[in-house]
DNA sequence: CGCAGAATTGATACATCTCAAGCTGGGTGG
DNA sequence: CCACCCAGCTTGAGATGTATCAATTCTGCG
């Protein structure tokens, strides 16, 4: 990937044996034979950060899992309020089979490198070969849980939970994606600006920035520069989270 | 508890071919044989308005289609706060296929029939056979567009256009669900007390009724009883949810 | 008839938003 | 190499929408 100059770059070439979503994505079941029909159909496009990757109306003839980096569902009224309705990490998947235009604006929060399908194609392979279907009908039900998480976190609590419980998500999905066992302290990056927070968590940026500060008073986070997070004790996060206390560590 | 008129008794045992769910279900895109294999292992469950079906964490060994009446998912947090994630009408699947244990409260909020599937022998009908499978991405995928949908109303709406958007919502899978085309007025019975909208909107109920009230002294709605809504005019109300003015009578 | 659950309405409190000013760090061009 | 600039962020003061607490008022039903 040729970064620097713009996105579209075309890519290396990745051999799906070596992909490090390989056991994560919507690929994740497949036998050898429907892992061969992928790849003949697969192409990589690559974004910079802050670079929509589709707006929501227009044409969407792919669909997609996030080999690396960051991007964001987002749906905006017409008076220009926003919120955030999907946050995806490598190895989620983008698009919906059998739509023929994106429902939200995908934008690159990081610099971002997608596994692209043709949709056509990738329908075909869904309705002679049985493992893409169900391994993305699993990854749907997963997203539907983590919406409605998301959804108690939006309608019912306060700001500093909200901001407790964002902080949570991600290091429990940083954690996930790298499979590390928490020990101790947690360190997380935030992969988002204040602004992208704020359109999360369905506040105003400047109350993201007033209820960080009070964790880190408090003692419930440091921080070090604007993003890099150390949590000293988890469990006393996740308590300011308001979440229930099991603590599964994977979502 | 066999009631006066409707609910918990045994009911009859409908043939799948006059199912009235038959078309939308999970079961929709069945082929004879496999119709046969679900009618084989389906038994019927009733609950009365305000009973609970299965609460958060217990085990829960089927799924089920809602044949009629309303039931609600609801997340509830420590300290009782509570939001609703999920509203099902007829046709709508509850259960995950894979999961041990309920997710989430499930409550009748009206008299409730549905039809179940102990989860094993289904498990094994989605495994050898592909119609229910892909019926069920097809569901899910829609369930995630509503709850992004959701998202935005709990994120970034006013009371009022909170309101609004329930109504327009309710009255949109009514008509739906009826087939029903709009002609000039439309009229909906609210299947929800103030207290379920409240969970729902992520308002308290004394806000809802004051906004109810409100949209009535402004002409948007009119009330005849606690639950009868007349909607003289359509897209005013759509207008007043805020939503893009596109206003596709299915949802 | 009278009760109980559901809904409405009122007065006040408070969390978050809004508007505004200032800070910080990293990149850039003179 | 420094001054400048700008996006991202922080902090403050005041406005406002919704929650909270507290009475009433409806309405259907035994």
């Amino acid at each position: 990937m040729y970064k620097t100059s713009a996105a579209p770059a075309k890519t290396v070439h990745l051999n799906c044996g070596d992909c490090p979503i390989r056991h994560r994505a919507v690929c994740a079941r497949c036998e050898d034979d429907e892992l061969r029909r992928l790849e003949e159909i697969k192409y990589y496009r690559s974004f910079e950060a802050g670079q929509t990757v589709v707006w929501s109306g227009d044409r969407m003839d792919f669909v997609a899992s996030v080999v690396s980096g960051i991007a964001t569902l987002t749906q905006t009224m017409e008076d220009g309020r926003r919120q955030m309705v999907g946050l995806l990490l490598p190895s989620d998947f983008v698009g919906r089979p059998g739509r023929e235009t994106a429902a939200y604006d995908v934008t690159a929060t990081s610099d971002l490198v997608m596994c692209c399908f043709r949709k056509k194609p990738f329908e075909d392979v869904m309705l002679t070969t049985p493992h893409v279907g169900q391994r993305l009908l699993e990854m749907t039900l997963d997203e539907l849980d983590a919406a409605r998480e998301w959804m108690l976190l939006l309608g019912r609590k306060t700001a500093r939970e909200k901001i407790a419980s964002l902080i949570a998500i991600i290091a429990r999905r940083d954690a996930s994606l790298n499979n590390q066992r928490e020990a101790g302290a947690v360190v997380v990056d935030l992969p988002l600006t204040r602004e992208a927070m704020s359109e999360y968590l369905g506040l105003t940026l400047e109350t993201v920035s007033r209820q960080i500060s009070a964790l880190r008073r408090d003692g419930i986070i440091e921080i070090e520069g604007k993003r890099h997070i150390t949590i000293p004790d988890f469990d006393r996060l996740v308590e300011e989270a308001g979440d229930d206390a099991d603590g599964g560590f994977l979502v």
